[in-house]
DNA sequence: ATAGAACGTTCTTTTAAAGGAACAACTCGA
DNA sequence: TCGAGTTGTTCCTTTAAAAGAACGTTCTAT
């Protein structure tokens, strides 16, 4: 494990408990947790169960990610973060991405296989989008269809941008 | 551990690792764990140490939460399967869900507030969607922007369909 | 057919996470 | 001052998670 997270998850998890005013036998006890566990988890030490992890995130009531990846905003090196949410299996192929990009920021993305269109709906923020040189602006709820098989981009301003990209490929001939 | 969790987990890990076409033992090697430990989480036993996780979800590239916590919005008793995706904190509000339906199902949904549309892109299958009276049919890769202020409703013929439905409220004046 | 290399499963062994009981330190009230 | 109640720590024990090896399959290529 990158070590790193393992000694924070200790100061987050004694930060939550005494924001809380728990002490760290009540909250070991309401987890159902023995305490001595809990106290090796605070100190850094220790490589917690899922179960474990799930008792203290549940008596904390804090949602589960935040308990271990605290602060870490998992961007890519672009101020760009994808995440694939489902693939389809007909034909034509599509990929389903959940996408966030920092503000000030340009993603430019490769050309995708000849035929192959996007479909962009805009979560929050505000975005511009499209073909290289046929960019167009988007706001919150707005959805935009273009030829992906060009050079294209994602630019935001002065916010954050999350949006859904659907990346359509061309029906191929099924030889 | 609230059982519930344990058996998505391994549902959520396999999928994830097919949709990004690896092999059981690809994704243990890469990961660094034994391919037996990846092979018992996917069947569902199990209990996880918070260092197996991180290194699958550093594989995945997936935000942890998500592997371990997928948010399921149960709104249908039917063959639907409702998962909310993200909401947006601007104005017009946008929620974004991930939907599937099963074969041969209807589902009929009430009216949002006044004003609301919503914005489909099928992944997978075929559907017909849209108010009441004035269904489309869509396949793989169409879009679809339609009035939800009314009673609509989505229905899958032969096949299984797989959408990404962002619902889009309408925009209040900000007094 | 046959050897080779994948695949994912199921074993056994090793390791360490979790439980439980001690412990010292510190607060209370009697 | 003396327990009886905390607090969080440190041991030791028990349990099970993770590693590793062996297995039966399924391909592909020779």
């Amino acid at each position: 494990m990158d070590m790193l997270s393992l000694g924070t998850l200790g100061q987050h998890l004694q930060a939550l408990r005494l924001a809380r005013g728990l002490s760290l036998s009540q909250l070991a006890a309401a987890a159902g947790i023995a305490k001595s566990n809990l106290s090796r988890l605070e100190q850094g030490n220790g490589n917690p169960t899922l179960d474990t992890i799930w008792r203290l995130a549940v008596q904390l009531k804090v949602p589960f990610g935040t308990l271990v990846a605290p602060i870490r905003v998992p961007l890519g090196e672009d101020g760009v973060e994808v995440r694939l949410l489902d693939q389809g299996q007909d034909t034509p192929q599509v990929d389903a991405y959940w996408m966030r990009c920092a503000p000030h920021t340009t993603r430019h993305a490769e050309p995708h296989t000849s035929g192959a269109r996007e479909t962009l709906t805009l979560i929050s923020g505000s975005l511009e989008a499209g073909p290289e040189g046929e960019t167009l602006p988007l706001t919150a709820g707005d959805s935009l269809t273009f030829a992906a098989d060009l050079p294209h981009l994602y630019r935001t301003g002065d916010t954050w941008a999350t949006l859904l990209v659907s990346v359509i490929y061309h029906e191929e001939p099924t030889s």
